[in-house]
DNA sequence: AACGGGCGTTCTACATAGTGGAACAAGTCG
DNA sequence: CGACTTGTTCCACTATGTAGAACGCCCGTT
């Protein structure tokens, strides 16, 4: 395939090591961690600390994660329009719901949490924001997932490699999103939660990400599932529709005219 | 100096370079706005994208920041303890001022913002976090400078060659400082606007950080600015106290004990 | 005080890994 | 239909990064 280049990868890999650990790391134990010598390690880290990607403490001379990458982040949420189109119906869900929203995008055959509002930000600490989450698993991959192009879908499950029963399961877990338009789970992904979520499309009708509201399962009465799925439904449609999406009927009507 | 790797600083010009551009971008020109060739350019994005830095619309063959950098930042906001201990604080402080507060902390001869609460969260994305600002300018930065080494503020000063005047002028701020424990400065970096700020000391009495208050040149009486002088400040040091400080005169009294 | 083991850092000969111009393919506009 | 773009691939060249070993430093231990 494609050339790469080694050590702009290894580089990644020292960042993200940093990012796993929990504290300031040495260069010997960043060198066990991503398997390289420790000269290499030091020259990367010499590199990522000049465009202050990592900074280090001059006392201790550990190392940890830098400033300069916040200032890509912003980046990463101007990048992408969904995001900013989404956050006011993300925030009137909240009042609505006053339950925890997240914004679910769709990257690759992974999804990945960009927003999260929560009545205590502490949490934002504890979310998993950024973190690549698999599609067929969890309410807001599923949603996503039960839109996409068959083929793709096909491609996605083989990486997974699910057992047959799983498979036919899934399908018609699916099959059921489709109709309903929402997809609920109870403690898949994290055990006593239960979350429910709707598609969002792009102006091309793609499935590019979801919209969720967080609960736990003690709180979940039927009346509430089926009030959540209507505000969730109605939410996610808003955002699709500010992405010049249009639903098959009005676009049909369009044709004709 | 110490050795280094092109490739990595290369690659997060390419980075940098997409985080400005308020758009996705060709490979054409982002390798203009770099100066490398095209090649090279293509090359390191490929890396990028390999590990999902850099995104691309197959459709356009368009690059844009990819989500596996919110994966660091997180990181990063959990690397720096001043943060989460400084959060809470925050917010009250939020509360009880009505007006934009944020935290800066102190990057080598920069500081950077990297909490900011507002009552609309909209201007998260106008907001410049992440970005090095200098520490000679605005209140943010002048609450540090002023209790900083003499030594490392002379060579802080030296890089931003000031006339002799504007070095006398900033010497005399940073007195006054001293004494009243809070910086308020206007207009200085933002026209119209007005600032008031706290320095934040760790264990080591250095100060890392500030805590300020954003507020309008036209909504800041001279009430009001003593009133946000003395909340900012109790901030601050509640902040301090958590990181370990002791005010001198409580240190001296531990030692004679 | 002398010692050993841990660390981060620097050195150096070697060859691998990255470079960039030029050629190619694929669109897009006039 | 050609003359522009654009993104991508190729390839010979050498500059660039590699990793082991040596160095110096700061600990806690004996």
């Amino acid at each position: 395939m494609a050339q790469h280049i080694q050590s702009i990868e290894r580089a990644a890999g020292v960042l993200e090591a940093l990012a796993d650990a929990d504290g300031p790391m040495g260069v010997t134990e960043i060198a066990r961690r991503v398997n390289l010598g420790k000269s290499t390690v030091h020259r990367i880290l010499a590199s990522l600390t000049r465009v202050r990607f990592v900074r280090m403490d001059p006392a201790s001379h550990q190392y940890t994660l830098g400033y300069g990458l916040l200032q890509l982040t912003s980046g990463v949420l101007r990048g992408s329009e969904v995001s900013m189109i989404a956050l006011p119906h993300l925030r009137d869900l909240r009042r609505k719901t006053r339950e925890t929203v997240t914004l679910n995008l769709r990257d690759n055959h992974h999804r990945v949490v960009v927003e999260r509002l929560d009545t205590s930000h502490e949490i934002r600490y504890v979310a998993e924001i950024g973190w690549p989450l698999p599609l067929h698993v969890g309410a807001g991959g599923k949603a996503i997932l039960a839109f996409m192009d068959e083929g793709e879908v096909l491609g996605i499950l083989e990486d997974a490699n699910l057992s047959a029963t799983q498979v036919r399961k899934l399908n018609s877990q699916l099959k059921e999103i489709r109709t309903t338009g929402t997809a609920y789970t109870l403690g898949e992904r994290l055990p006593g939660a239960g979350s429910i979520s709707a598609p969002v499309f792009d102006h091309e009708g793609a499935a590019i990400a979801s919209v969720n509201v967080l609960s736990l399962e003690a709180r979940l009465k039927a009346a509430t599932v089926r009030n959540f799925r209507r505000l969730v439904r109605a939410a996610a449609m808003a955002v699709s529709g500010e992405l010049g999406w249009q639903p098959i009927s009005a676009r049909n009507r369009r044709i004709n005219a």
